[in-house]
DNA sequence: CGCACTCTTGACCGAGATCAACATTCGTGG
DNA sequence: CCACGAATGTTGATCTCGGTCAAGAGTGCG
């Protein structure tokens, strides 16, 4: 529960504004500057809950996080998936209530910052805000295919697009290789990811496996023929908006 | 195809921005001075397509926008409606490529402004700034809205959720009164946007009106027991982020 | 060692897809 | 103003994807 700030090397949130602008001195310098208080979280463990009015945000330094929300019917519905150097929650700087809850999947290391710091650093320092609302719009952009994805694609499909965004973003943030990484979830998270049951989920998973497309055991994802996937899930990356034009993993 | 600024009162963008904050002498100003080419475009026009670079964004004047993706099957999905007042593809401001593709719903009155000018009152106006991601924020809120809706409602209950949010967000810009509303949608555009086939949400449509829950012909959707469709939607308006706290009608 | 979580399998059922007609409305030009 | 063709809306029959229920098998953790 540190409250320092963190070297300048690895700082996540340097490494992902870089990744779309050179920042000046100036700007690297108020980034470092930011006053960021650091927490491990355990895994499936709540961050902010649906409904609450957060006076700070969070970033995540290590660790995998989902956003979601639940229906009436008590059915919980994964909107997104967070991943190392993601700032989730940004929204909550000025949408007064959250709309959606977020929980960890593995451990995290997580950086929260005060909203009144990033305000004072958006105030001075107009490119990172563009960086920032940039962050958001990607976000949405996501969220976008995902609305496909469930809408529109049947289950094997659906799940065979989603590992191909894993994997895809995954290796963006440099903790994929060769196809192959370490994903934290369950069968179930993977359910109300895709929008299917439990049993279905295990099925189609099944299938996949039973097609050698990947592998999947202990939440490590390997897979096996990037083409076949890409093709059976419909996969284009370039609602990701990565700089890196087309991330062929 | 006029490129004249628009009278104050009427101006969409003003009314919009003034909903969330009051802007100062200044500001107000600078909006009006926005240089805006207003356009005329019938019914079921494509506005923008998914994968283009646009470099000027548009405000809906006046009619009813729809956001969509194509899968490669060719099934539409529509991801998003945007009313009067609206400005649906700000993310252009941010992302290089469109991920979505725009088009008009009804005949349409859209005001086109160059990300140029865009930028430029932004980088002068920070709470204009933050008033614009906000209104993108919103958009993505309502997106996450929609994923849940399609993935973990059936359709029946997808559909009046569906109708409850139009319902809602035309009554906030003036447009529905009493529970009814100009809706100019066909089943088909219905059915692209829950996720279900053409046959079933006119089936689903029967059975709202069977129920004596909603009224939908030509066009035109009045609500004739908004509690129970609420209900029978799971609707909480929460999402939205409108001012008014819970926009009842 | 035992309990809890996760994964797997089978049987059955139901929401919604698909196909194929047919009815209705609307817009357009003669 | 009418007539025609193209969108739209409606209906029924059939099929299938995926849900639900229920039981069991691993697996891991305290």
């Amino acid at each position: 529960m540190a409250s320092v700030s963190i070297s300048a090397e690895r700082n996540p949130l340097l490494l992902k504004l870089e990744s779309v602008l050179s920042l000046s001195e100036e700007e690297r310098d108020a980034i470092l500057a930011l006053p960021i208080r650091e927490q491990d979280i355990g895994p499936r463990q709540d961050i902010v809950r649906e409904g609450e009015r957060p006076t700070r945000c969070f970033a995540i330094l290590d660790g995998v996080v989902c956003a979601f929300k639940t229906t009436g019917e008590a059915k919980r519905q994964i909107i997104a998936f967070h991943l190392t150097g993601d700032m989730p929650d940004l929204e909550s700087l000025h949408l007064r209530e959250l709309d959606i809850g977020f929980g960890t999947l593995s451990a995290c290391k997580l950086g929260f910052i005060e909203h009144e710091a990033v305000r004072h650093i958006c105030a001075r320092h107009p490119r990172i805000t563009g960086a920032l609302w940039r962050e958001t719009l990607v976000y949405a952009s996501i969220g976008r295919e995902w609305i496909t994805n469930v809408g529109r694609r049947q289950a094997l499909s659906r799940a065979a697009h989603l590992l191909c965004e894993f994997v895809v973003r995954l290796h963006a943030v440099g903790l994929a290789q060769d196809h192959s990484c370490e994903l934290p979830l369950t069968q179930e998270d993977l359910a109300d990811a895709l929008g299917v049951s439990m049993v279905h989920a295990n099925r189609v998973l099944q299938a996949l496996r039973k097609q050698e497309l990947i592998n999947f055991e202990n939440r490590s994802l390997t897979v096996l023929d990037w083409d076949r996937l890409t093709e059976l899930g419909d996969f284009d990356p370039g609602y990701l908006h990565l700089r890196s034009a087309r991330a062929e993993t």
